[in-house]
DNA sequence: CCTACCGATCGGTAGG
DNA sequence: CCTACCGATCGGTAGG
């Protein structure tokens, strides 16, 4: 049994991490379209080719952000709400974790979704595609809380759960932008706020 | 008295806003640091020195563009709602006029302020600090319609209306790019029924 | 306002 | 993974 490190994680993999690591948090600022593959060659202390050799094109390196952001966004908002009760508790715990990612400035541009979908939302592609698949994925897990809130109770029986799912994400993105442009925690808890409220009155909502 | 056009508008001035047009439609699916001289002048029909000349720099050029949209916004979502009773009225009547705005698609990006906010929220400057001191004012606009109601008491007293104006703006600004991401005009109706209950609802946030 | 040009940087390729 | 190179495009300048 020899002490020389396991193939299992070649230098390749290993690169690659580091690249997406620094990549997605560049396009927070930058843009994902900003993203510059001698940038991130620099960056790595790879050479430009090396950088584009392990992607295969700009496109593909772009898709491959996306992909590492998604597992970010569920290891820093998904999974720790995951431990509340499911149901409002997990809905709220969902709302306010992603708030909390965003005040924490996990990235210096806020939340990579919001940003990136901002960009890329009127400039058809298969980036967009995935982003907005990535979208309605953390959209449906809120209309699943929603749902099950309601069928538990906690919300009123006339409550729409895709709605409010929408409603409340349309809410975190919001909430995302402006505290961006203004640097300013108080319409983090404006939000906070508005989503507990919301949470917790009846959805009188007309049809 | 000759019938040759008036000096009080130069072939200049016209080339101006023919390009800042061009550019504020542009700079929501390019983003506004995508703008390039070259593609302005090829749409505009100029060489690529003579638009740099019109402005002096690219940033200036941004600028001016910044400037081309808050006249468009007024024209397009501030003026039509004055017609409404100030107070609860307007406020509603100037919210579901940015909806308008954005489900017309006046700009192919969307909201010009929400798309560029987006992109230079994380990214100091000139740019930066003039889109910021617009929406400022956009969120004082409803914030002093918030006022009038609660003082003419359409909305509860212990109502605060930066609060509210904060939150309505949120709403607003993550319904425009729900919109762009989805091209569903279904988010659009879920904000003007969620705007609509807030502004009838208590506020009844905690403080 | 124009033509003609500058140095820098882009994504991508050749060849190893 | 590297060096060396490609054609295209960038913002900006010179000179008129």
């Amino acid at each position: 049994m020899p002490a020389t490190r396991r193939p299992s994680r070649s230098d390749g993999d290993r690169s690659r991490g580091t690249i997406l690591e620094a990549a997605a948090a560049l396009a927070t600022v930058e843009g994902i379209d900003g993203l510059s593959l001698a940038r991130l060659a620099t960056v790595t202390g790879m050479s430009k080719s090396g950088v584009f050799g392990l992607f295969g094109s700009k496109e593909e390196l772009q898709l491959a952000v996306v992909g590492h952001a998604r597992t970010v966004f569920v290891r820093e908002v998904v999974e720790p709400a995951l431990t509340a009760k499911p149901g409002r508790s997990q809905l709220l715990a969902l709302c306010l974790g992603y708030l909390d990612h965003v005040e924490r400035r996990d990235y210096p541009g806020g939340c990579f979704f919001a940003s990136v979908a901002a960009e890329v939302g009127s400039r058809p592609g298969p980036v967009r595609d995935l982003v907005a698949a990535e979208h309605d994925a953390w959209i449906g897990l809120l209309a699943a809380q929603a749902h099950r809130a309601v069928a538990d109770g906690e919300l009123p029986a006339d409550c729409d759960p895709v709605r409010l799912s929408g409603e409340l994400g349309v809410m975190l993105t919001g909430a995302d932008i402006a505290y961006l442009l203004h640097d300013d925690p108080r319409i983090i808890d404006t939000v906070r706020a508005a989503v507990a409220t919301r949470l917790a009155s009846p959805d009188t909502e007309p049809s």
